[in-house]
DNA sequence: TCTGGGGTCCTAGGACCC
DNA sequence: TCTGGGGTCCTAGGACCC
């Protein structure tokens, strides 16, 4: 028998995150800002009714933000994690499945028979026990289901859920934008709106011959469009995952829940720094922060890592292309590790080959590849490790971090004088995770 | 002055093997 | 001098997601 799917996805995750601990913003308008306080990544209602638009610059929003006085976050990681989790774990209670699938989202299994009255339970019980609304749409497909999420949103009759599972789907299809569908990006979207004959000898023929010619391009502009294309044309253009979204588009499930977290393949640690950095001690330092967080990373969940990249770069907005740099250099490690002291030695040797004084800086980060679970890794020959020290001080050193908040203990080389530190300078505090940020009440 | 930080999947093409 | 048809593996690049 057929599944029904449904995506539970929290409204503006961000800003509703921050609300809960400030309930006057409630009705006034609200940003998050990127790291560094670079971009607008997540926006209440009012701050949308006001132009303000995803992934916005914060610089270029400024003027908005002052005349109307919308309130600013800095993004707040340690909180919203800890919110999702909130609501994970209410949704698992009225759900027989459900895939973790973004830090604001679900998808679950629903009983075709009463879905929707139980994504109205859903949506009232995560609201009453975490304080965050959430939109939740239901179909067949999960790229239905994301549709019928994305209506609901918009529509506030619909009280928080659309059901897409019926006969008439198609009366939406037909005023959905082809390119608010989820797998059709900025560019997919532009190359199916236009419609050019491309340049095809063969069609060149087939036209010189009298007939009609065949367009390359079709002008494809709504999901209903998109649902009607003919196959072999969607899979030249657009790849497997286009004939999928048609399909998924006509009822076929083709993208499966996924309920077990896949290891990841790669890992990757960088930022951006506060502000310009020229020196390589400086970059060492913001090196090392990110070797120390990458092992913890892979420590949490048991895995290790054999390849090893580092790399560095300028501001890509200079304007003189001379003030502009960018380098990586990699290298295979001996054996799969996850301790932060080899990952570090590693890395800090990369970065001598790739710095170049006389540029600032302003990104590092490392990458780390060749994953495999900590227990099934390959040991080397030659390398003699003592192996229970290593992984006794780095138990050690995750457990503290963990009590006390992270970098307690960290390596020396990060040193002490962080020129490159993030900008946060509208940081909202850790009110779930931290004793000493607990908000009080008063009663 | 000021522009995020993670990830995934797919394909084409080259190198290499028999 | 001419000349084949398969396969695998790897990498780079391009698309997408939140």
């Amino acid at each position: 028998m057929a599944e029904t799917f449904g995506i539970i996805d929290a409204n503006n995750f961000y800003v509703s995150c921050e609300r809960v601990f400030q309930p006057a913003l409630e009705t006034k308008p609200v940003v998050v800002l990127s790291n560094n306080d670079g971009n607008i990544i997540a926006r209440s209602n009012e701050a949308k009714s006001l132009g303000i638009t995803m992934g916005m610059p914060f610089f270029k929003a400024e003027p908005i933000i002052e005349k109307n006085d919308v309130t600013t976050f800095s993004s707040n990681y340690a909180l919203y994690g800890d919110m999702s989790r909130r609501v994970m774990d209410t949704i698992d209670q009225f759900v027989p499945a459900l895939e973790h699938y973004s830090i604001d989202e679900a998808f679950v299994h629903l009983d075709r028979k009463t879905s929707e009255q139980d994504a109205h339970k859903i949506r009232n019980t995560v609201k009453k026990w975490t304080g965050i609304p959430v939109s939740i749409g239901i179909a067949p497909t999960k790229v239905l289901a994301k549709i019928a999420n994305s209506i609901a949103k918009k529509n506030p009759k619909a009280g928080g859920v659309i059901d897409l599972s019926g006969a008439d789907a198609d009366k939406y299809l037909k005023d959905f934008d082809v390119a608010d569908i989820w797998g059709i990006g900025r560019r997919y979207a532009q190359f199916l709106k236009s419609e050019e004959k491309g340049n095809n000898p063969q069609l060149d023929l087939w036209e010189a011959s009298g007939f009609e010619r065949m367009r390359e391009k079709l002008k494809i502009e709504t999901a209903l469009d998109l649902k009607n294309c003919d196959d072999k044309w969607l899979r030249k253009h657009l790849t497997v995952k286009g004939q999928r979204i048609a399909w998924e588009l006509r009822g076929i499930s083709c993208l499966p829940l996924e309920l077990f977290e896949k290891p990841k393949k790669g890992l990757c640690c960088s930022r951006s720094f506060g502000q310009g950095i020229k020196t390589i001690e400086d970059l060492r330092q913001a090196v090392a922060m990110h070797a120390a967080r990458a092992g913890e990373k892979l420590r949490r969940q048991n895995l290790a890592a054999t390849h090893l990249t580092v790399f560095i770069s300028t501001s890509s907005f200079r304007l003189n292309p001379d003030e502009i740099y960018s380098a990586s250099a990699s290298r295979q490690m001996l054996i799969p590790t996850s301790y932060s002291p080899a990952i570090l030695e590693n890395a800090y040797s990369l970065l001598e080959r790739i710095y170049k004084p006389g540029f600032e800086y302003r990104k590092a980060g490392i990458f780390l590849s060749d994953i495999t679970f900590d227990n099934a890794k390959q040991q080397s020959f030659f390398l003699k490790v003592d192996e229970k020290k290593q992984t006794g001080l780095m138990q050690a050193v995750d457990k503290i971090n963990g009590r006390f908040g992270r970098h307690t203990v960290r390596p020396l080389a990060m040193g002490f004088d962080h020129k490159w530190k993030m900008k946060q300078e509208k940081l909202s505090s850790r009110y779930t995770t931290r004793l000493n940020e607990i908000p009080n009440v008063r009663a």
